[in-house]
DNA sequence: CGTCTATATGTGCGCGGGGCATAGACAGCA
DNA sequence: TGCTGTCTATGCCCCGCGCACATATAGACG
């Protein structure tokens, strides 16, 4: 009901288009992840991935290089200034985030964070999905990830092709 | 923290691209808005929501009319089609949000209106703000909507010019 | 009433993002 | 070696949006 609303108080204060965002701090998360799996995790097409890849290699925020195992494969890797630029992202992120919940007290904070951690193991379809979930994350901050938690109960780990 | 990821679990469902759909419940809210009041509520330019509007108007969803006291505005309103539309709309935003909260129990889903509610009262700027958060209220839902409460209690009523 | 300003809508133009179809490079297998 | 599937990259195009401008109207003032 009105909880959705929260969804656009943040959302619509959010730090940028988007893909690009999402691109970054997806690969601050899980450095040397390939185009196709990038492309799950912003939910773009392939070729949309690679216009995307461009742009942020030609700002010197990313880089390709190539995959030690497989030849088609192409590792992506932020550079020091993807680096940072993903942080930034993340902070005003979590500015927001802090903003707009500094009303509640913390204790409330603690009950929001455990249902929402339940709703997030509840809605996890597969791995695919969890890179959509984690795109934006704190990483630091989610040293105790429920969507990791929950993968690895299911005995799925991260990085190997086991879709569902 | 983890809260923000409820955002993504519902937007990344989210059902169309976006300003169509919140055009669509914002006009199904307030009949006979401005192109102006329109293009605040979501988000995008006063060229882009002519546009925006030309499409639906094309589509037979929405249509333009004169206003009763001013010759430049024109009036919007939702055609018969165009509230099936919108009514769509609202009823798969409203299903995704229901399902990804099916896990919590009842009181707990009290516990997060409230919190809701007194986060959206916080953060409430002003009144083309509150256009924008209620873009894809649920209208019948929302009978004692806690934006229409807080603006009535700063003494400001909708419909009027009264931006801060 | 004439004029000037502010407001609201509509339009020409260009840019950027993204998808579809295709080409090139490489892994795995018979 | 040749075939097939996969991954990446590119050509082409469409769509959506913003900027600047034009048009129409309301309101204020002389």
């Amino acid at each position: 009901m009105i909880s959705d609303d929260i969804v656009r108080a943040s959302s619509s204060r959010a730090p940028e288009a988007g893909p690009a965002a999402s691109a970054l701090a997806l690969l601050a998360h899980q450095p040397g992840l390939s185009i196709r799996m990038l492309a799950v995790g912003v939910g773009l097409s392939h070729a949309g991935t690679v216009r995307l890849v461009d742009r942020l290699a030609t700002e010197g925020l990313i880089e390709r290089r190539e995959h030690s195992s497989d030849g088609r494969t192409r590792a992506l890797y932020l550079t020091p200034t993807g680096k940072i630029a993903s942080d930034e992202v993340l902070a005003s992120r979590d500015e927001v985030i802090a903003e707009g919940l500094s009303i509640l007290k913390p204790d409330e904070l603690k009950i929001l964070c455990d249902m929402a951690e339940r709703v997030l193991r509840d809605r996890l379809e597969n791995l695919e999905h969890s890179y959509r979930i984690c795109r934006l994350c704190c990483y630091e901050g989610c040293t105790n990830c429920p969507i990791d938690a929950e993968l690895h109960e299911r005995g799925v780990e991260r990085g190997k092709s086991g879709d569902g």
